[in-house]
DNA sequence: TGAATAGTGTCTATAAGACAATATCCC
DNA sequence: GGGATATTGTCTTATAGACACTATTCA
């Protein structure tokens, strides 16, 4: 019902002939979201992936995605997107990049809103393992720092998966944001579980950046930029000295 | 035509049966691009608005915009709306967020892809003197550093400008922008002509930044930098020793 | 006891901020 | 010469990287 007057009289002006007062004669492109969901696994950057069953290419795989509804947020239809193909709530989400190249659909235009997603590992590896038709590709990044581009993802075993539509693009566009973040965003938490020691910490950062980090001066950094809480806790299980696990304290005043 | 059957019938998704094989029975949302272009005067940010003469928001000044036609890329859509609303063409132009709360718009879902484009103040002040029913209104921005919010666009005479829509939101969010990359992008040189002084740059900086910056480590950094190269021209018409002016160097192997 | 990592303290190199001194232009 | 800003050089301070050393756990 909302729809049915949708008669976007939208502005004309005069030097520029806004082309939205007829905009119910436009061809309306269909918008979807795309979600880049994202963990680590064995110092790798992982992304779950979903095999298509329909064309336009069908069997390939591609990421978790779905058409926005009528009155849904976007974000709201990111959400909807995760708890739907990875069975996912709660999670850190943020809008990635609109891409809307006219030939990235060969149906029809459609526009893809990009969001992308962190989880920690532990959640990530129990869902991925009970979702069917599902993948958990390893993400190898062949740039360094911020320079950009497309990525190639790969099973375990080293084969690689070709993406479908402009996917590769996405994953690609989300690595670089998570190292554009790292350092002034706590986002390095969102990919580990509630408590964490130093090192666990450190792993996800080298992960996310590709390159070994300083142990010593991170260890600096990290407890001196406020937002640690020392759980009192040790780790346990480890053949050597335990070390003490940190829980992410939100409120760091800067 | 497009929206006469407009039934959102909304996916079904069983383990991952992409909705798009009936992408034709869905509800197509509207898409707009807006672009916020910045310029500086007089030590403050600027932004180029257009007044509304049509509803909804009839008469309030509003980001020029314009729906997306069919076929064209979005970034093409921006370009065409600077060329259109301001006659500005090869403007730095990058996009900056997409904004799609249902009721952004009374009339209808109306989900827009926000650019923001920077332009130097020479040209910028030469348009906005030439077209009829803009402004190019002073943005205040009341929050320090990165943390984002809405701003306030004032007139020179210190009258508020009350956006249509949600674009003071997308102002705020590419004074945000701006601020984060300044430090490791080069576009404090998009503000300024072709050559400029170092003091000129500097000003720039604090502009975008709302705060003053050393001046001794400013200069220091940027002729470290390797983005600058002395142009051998000295400023003129100053009542003091005039400065070296400077470009903008492409070739900055960092 | 030995292997392995945790955690602490110290030294050095680098970059930012502060400040002083000199240079150059126009009035 | 006086006023104003440019440009250079030095000193201080904060932070990152490197390294040495001690601590603690389990095999």
């Amino acid at each position: 019902m909302t729809s049915r007057k949708t008669r976007p009289t939208h502005a004309p002006r005069s030097p520029a002939p806004w082309p939205g007062a007829e905009a119910g004669r436009f061809e309306r492109p269909s918008l979807t979201v795309d979600v880049v969901l994202i963990s680590t696994a064995h110092g790798a950057l992982r992304t779950w992936l979903v095999r298509r069953s329909e064309p336009p290419h069908a069997d390939r795989w591609a990421l978790p995605g779905g058409f926005i509804q009528p009155g849904e947020p976007l974000e709201a239809a990111a959400a909807r997107v995760l708890t739907s193909k990875a069975g996912l709530t709660g999670l850190f989400l943020e809008q990635l990049y609109t891409f809307g190249a006219p030939d990235r659909d060969p149906r029809a235009r459609v526009i893809s809103i990009a969001y992308y997603a962190l989880c920690d590992f532990a959640r990530f590896s129990v869902r991925a393992g009970a979702v069917p038709e599902t993948t958990a590709a390893r993400i190898e990044v062949p740039w360094e720092g911020e320079t950009g581009g497309p990525v190639e993802l790969t099973s375990d075993g080293g084969a690689r998966f070709s993406l479908a539509f402009d996917h590769a693009d996405m994953v690609g566009l989300a690595v670089k944001r998570l190292r554009g973040k790292l350092d002034y965003a706590p986002i390095g938490f969102q990919l580990l579980p509630e408590s964490f020691t130093l090192l666990e910490l450190q792993q996800v950062h080298e992960t996310i950046l590709g390159r070994p980090v300083n142990k010593d001066s991170f260890r600096r950094r990290m407890l001196a930029s406020g937002q640690l809480e020392a759980t009192g806790v040790w780790q346990a299980d480890v053949e050597h000295r335990p070390a003490l696990r940190y829980r992410f304290s939100r409120r760091s005043a800067t």
